[in-house]
DNA sequence: TTGCTAACCGGAACAGCGTTCCGTATCGTT
DNA sequence: AACGATACGGAACGCTGTTCCGGTTAGCAA
């Protein structure tokens, strides 16, 4: 569990209710109306002022930095917990689906991380950071069961799954059978 | 010469004089200032209302799209006028730099391709069908002079090019040196 | 418990954007 | 020369991100 925030001074309860609150009211807004939607939107969600929100987030870029952040996190996060209730390879399966929830809320972030905002410079190494390890752990499990062949690079899957999921909106079972396949390719080679 | 729009209705001469003097002033702001350059800026350059702007461009994308179409056909009518004046290979070098100038002033464009706005839709085929056969042309006259290979697709080499051109702000004599050596290979082939 | 202050909150206000509207001026024709 | 269609300029509109500040509240000290 990583924070959003680092924030030195300890924050005042309502500030660190504010910046939560905010948090997850820009997390919706983004998956449905996509990155640029209006601020105005996301402090109306959240039943909070403007002035708020940019007391904790100076820049509008600074939000959406923060967001994505907090949602690689809580995808990483997951996978301990699939680890721990499933067998391997179904928690593998359940944490691409995840995974795959993740990509689809990001609409238009990729055309942010071109923009050349320094806000989004750090985004693509924590992407890898957090979520290289998480895949490689739920990777090394199925392989050690030898349910699934071992010479996969998690980010070479990262990569697969996530351009699987960009291009359709939001179908019907489309990116999970898609996900399925490419579960089968992994099993193939297992030895 | 292909015109930039084709109204069919017989424009008025004050119409067509201001959609030039639109046309010229734009592409000189969006070279200095990318694609998203605020309107006002376009129209205040052309010494001209909002409303004439609109009148003829209902969208800025329509704006947009129609500099860009506009200067693609100046690029690519440079090409017989080069092949005539100069030596095959050395016309395939100038108009490798004219097509670089043109890469040099669509800072931005590359995103806004990539909007989802309809209006750019056609502009991907446009850039290939007047770019294309003009390129071809140009080494067609030097392959047949004997002094470049044959093999270059001219898609890949427009790639190249433009590849070479987007990343360099503004600088030394560098993306000149560097379709220098892009043409040194393409001497290295000949027969 | 009470009181105080630094931290925080809400929302009106500002500047700048794309776009629309309309009274006025101009073109091209009769 | 006069008239209608067409085009012009720029003020005005609605929306945006961002700033500002008077009022509120949390958390500590007495």
């Amino acid at each position: 569990m990583t924070d959003a925030e680092p924030s030195r001074p300890r924050l005042r309860a309502d500030a660190r209710r504010s910046i939560d609150t905010l948090l997850t009211a820009a997390a919706e807004v983004f998956a449905e109306s996509g990155v640029d939607a209006p601020v105005r939107q996301i402090t109306a969600r959240a039943g909070v002022g403007a002035g708020t929100l940019y007391r904790h987030f100076p820049q509008r870029s600074d939000l959406i930095a923060a967001v994505f952040r907090h949602e690689v996190d809580a995808c990483a996060d997951t996978a301990p917990a699939l680890a721990a209730g499933h067998a391997p390879v179904e928690a593998l399966r359940l944490w691409l689906l995840r995974f795959t929830h993740f990509i689809a809320t990001k609409r238009g972030l990729s055309a942010a991380l071109h923009s050349g905002d320094p806000a989004y410079d750090s985004l693509p190494s924590y992407f890898q950071l957090r979520l290289v390890p998480a895949l490689e752990d739920l990777l090394g499990a199925a392989a050690e069961s030898g349910e699934i062949r071992t010479d996969t690079d998690p980010n070479d899957l990262l990569r697969a799954v996530a351009n699987l999921t960009l291009p359709a909106q939001d179908d019907d079972g489309h990116t999970g059978r898609m996900v399925g396949l490419l579960l089968d390719g992994l099993r193939y080679g297992a030895p």
